[in-house]
DNA sequence: CAGTGGTCTAGACCACTAC
DNA sequence: TAGTGGTCTAGACCACTGT
């Protein structure tokens, strides 16, 4: 009858959590009602009050409930299906919009970086590999992109690897590095000849220029990333969540 | 000698970060290198060790701290001086840029939303606020903004509020509702007359348009918001974390 | 008033890391 | 082996909400 297994390798709070999860899903708690009482489901669950709360803790955290004091926790309203936050590349972007993306690679080599290009990557001497590629979405073009990447960080990088995966997939699953952050800085230009061409779009458009700047867990910079998004077919999207 | 005063109305869990990041900031606690174990400050502070641990995983989720199983918390490294991630206000927005925020309100009334305010708010046939504003900061017109609330959320919103203070600080000081997040969707276009003119720039620059639609710790949508930025004084700037 | 979440204690055992 | 963070217990008192 009870669901958490004491004996199991999986954390009591973590099993709390998934059985409450499955509890919203199929509607026994729903959405802008209270859950039991951190006192009714320690009783109901057989553990201590303290681990009760670090399963909920965990599900405020992810904005699945929150609470209110002396009324309650209660079941947030599920608005996003998918998550639109946190760093992503191009082609995690395009595939969780339900397109299909794919390159193609314009310029792939190892060069000394330009000023600002080293001071941003915190560089000394150091050779980059520059990528410029044009981005598809369902075979047309979307975006023409730029990046340097420190050769230090990934020296075993190919050119292969862009064919077959994503750069951020790369890093996740070759490497024992993993991404932490990015600053994006976003602003709307004009196609001059070298974006219009590419992106067959006329000159005089708006275009949407982004910079990404990524960050490792261990603070170093990684990626200095350059992209002009025509704007007739591509919106920037992101949630955010109030601090 | 203690810094943590039992009496005091703020938390012990609180005062100890506090100690903490102070002696980040003086360089007791160095980048990259460990703090003292949970158990030596739980000693230290003369609290339980669940305490520290409180405050240690407050600073976890704000990315002060990381912990590494078996070997220690860190000090993480402070890339970002002010956070420039989450939801915020053009006010605040200008704030964080060293800049000073003002409005020239030029309407403010109640009106019945068209179809697709309606829909996105998720009204019946209920009347909203409706502002029109231009944002100014050190003095310059930066953006042209049209912002829609339902007036049922917020029944004794009056005009005189948005000389004094921020909405969004309007709403987390003088109401029991908060913000929980908020869905950005951002374009790039070409300046006409209704935009030229206002920001003072050229029809045909490029301007930058962000939508913004806000939501409540409840799930409810509180606002839509339509901005155009002049893109030659304004950059869009956000931090965002891999998930 | 009874019930809620917020904070806190003083222990305990575990898996993991480093030496 | 000694030290670390990860998990957990069985209590306790508080401030806040609703009736």
């Amino acid at each position: 009858m009870n669901v958490v297994d004491k004996d199991s390798p999986l954390p009591m709070y973590y099993q709390i959590e998934e059985d409450i999860k499955r509890r919203i899903e199929e509607g026994s708690y729903e959405t802008g009602k209270p859950i039991p009482s951190e006192r009714e489901l320690s009783e109901k669950y057989e553990v201590s009050r303290m681990t009760v709360r670090q399963a909920i803790s965990n599900m405020v955290r992810d904005r699945l409930l929150y609470r209110e004091k002396g009324r309650g926790t209660f079941v947030a309203e599920q608005k996003f299906e998918q998550p639109l936050d946190g760093v992503t590349s191009f082609s995690e972007d395009m595939k969780r919009r339900g397109l299909s993306p794919h390159n193609e690679l314009l310029v792939f080599e190892k060069m000394i970086p330009d000023e600002t290009t080293k001071d941003i990557l915190a560089l000394g001497t150091e050779e980059v590999y520059y990528l410029k590629r044009i981005r598809y979405a369902d075979n047309e073009p979307m975006a023409v992109e730029e990046t340097f990447i420190p050769v230090r960080l990934f020296p075993e990088l190919e050119e292969k690897v862009f064919g077959v995966m994503s750069f951020y997939e790369y890093i996740e699953t070759k490497t024992d590095v993993s991404i932490r952050s990015a600053r994006q800085t976003i602003e709307a230009g004009i196609a001059g000849e070298d974006e219009a061409a590419p992106l067959a779009i006329d000159e005089g458009a708006a275009i949407l220029q982004i910079e990404r700047i990524g960050y490792l867990t261990n603070g170093l910079p990684f990626e200095r990333n350059i992209s002009t998004y025509r704007s007739d077919r591509y919106k920037f999207i992101s949630d955010m969540y109030r601090n």
